[in-house]
DNA sequence: GATACCAACTTGGTATCCCAAAATGGTATC
DNA sequence: GATACCATTTTGGGATACCAAGTTGGTATC
């Protein structure tokens, strides 16, 4: 793997991790000293991050994101017209058995899992529902929204029951596309996302002061 | 302006004015003393003209990017699904004045008009047209959509009689926008972009032997 | 004439060096 | 004590040198 995968991956995983917190300021010089890399491939390995939204420039130099209020129901909004359009794709193809990949996810997930991952079935279910459709950029729009909002998902408070809540979603939208009914499997994903978007908003809201205080810049919607 | 956009700018207008050919190969060093730049703002505006689709990487090298019939397909059902997401928006704005900016757009092609003109203009009124959503990411992914279609839309055979019926589409979408009837406006944008694609894929699909004797590569659906 | 092999060149990946601009910190002045 | 000013340091932008891997072209052998 050459140095500016390398790079890229690292700083990605401490990011979205939030080792390296949202608003911190980046030096091109301390990401290479931290990974042992020259600055060659830390500055490719920025511009890769860049456009994915996970740091951005701040006047010459580099911040990690800040998590942003308003560019999370905005994605909402984006995510919920690009998914939509995915999940009817999959609707109508004959072989739909494919969902059941994507059960499987879920089901991967119990009383005994650790938050970290029922963080990231949350997210790859999304990702890998909008790949059935076959469509390379409706799949990509999804994957790089949920990127953008992984941060922000982490941070949501959530007790168990919300959890419950959200797999059901998910196995009701499942179900709907395994039974081929459009209009169904988009309405329920509708519905989840922009439920989603709401309780996610609100908590962030709720929560910006102690955020703040964990040093994390949060910009108001 | 720095080296890096300096770059970047010149390679992507003479990728997309197909000065340099779909599928051409392209070497650092090429493009380094063509611009008069070193490899470094070089690597860099490489890599953002690879997170555009306008480049991508051929083994260890580089490629302009080939004309990909597949690709035009799956990117019209993507921009059908976030352009209706954002004119729907738009419809339900109190103030939809804006649209007068894009219809003048519109006005400012006439018969003496140039055909990169027309070929711009026709371009950006998706684009403008989905800024007017407010929505940050839906407007992204249809400029996005845009620069991916841009060479394509380019090589197109086009008369008189199908631009000006596309651009009779246009006004007509504009009228049911500024009347705020979003399943009108809806409907006629979700035509014209499913019509557009089967004339530019038919197009090109007729084409593809006189394309690629232009040097042109054109990779199947 | 076909093919195997080797040297020279090309090319992207990386490290490092230089530079100008901006940030920083200390000092002198009021 | 506050502030204006200047020297120093830091930082990103760019240029260049070096390297390893891959390509190419030619030659010698069969």
């Amino acid at each position: 793997m050459s140095q500016m995968q390398n790079v890229e991956k690292q700083l990605r995983e401490m990011i979205l991790g939030l080792e390296i917190g949202p608003g911190e300021r980046l030096t091109e010089r301390w990401i290479e000293s931290r990974f042992g890399a020259s600055r060659t491939p830390v500055r490719a390995a920025l511009l890769r991050l860049e456009t994915d939204g996970l740091v951005c420039r701040d006047g010459r130099g580099w911040t990690v994101s800040p998590i942003n209020l308003a560019e999370i129901e905005q994605i909402a909004v984006y995510r919920e017209a690009v998914e939509v359009a995915a999940i009817k794709l999959t609707c109508a193809l004959e072989d739909r058995s494919a969902v059941d990949v994507v059960e499987a996810m879920l089901d991967s997930c119990d009383a005994g899992t650790p938050r970290e991952e029922w963080h990231r079935v949350g997210m790859d279910f999304h990702i890998e529902l909008a790949r059935l459709s076959g469509n390379e950029f409706l799949f990509r729009a999804v994957r790089d929204a949920m990127t953008r909002l992984s941060r922000a998902r982490w941070l949501e408070v959530r007790d168990e029951a919300a959890l419950g809540r959200a797999w059901a979603e998910h196995r009701a939208i499942l179900a709907a596309v395994r039974a081929g009914d459009a209009d169904e499997a988009a309405h329920r994903l509708s519905a989840h996302i922009i439920g989603s978007r709401d309780r996610l908003v609100t908590s962030l809201h709720n929560d910006r002061r102690g955020l703040r205080a964990r040093g994390f810049a949060v910009v108001a919607a």
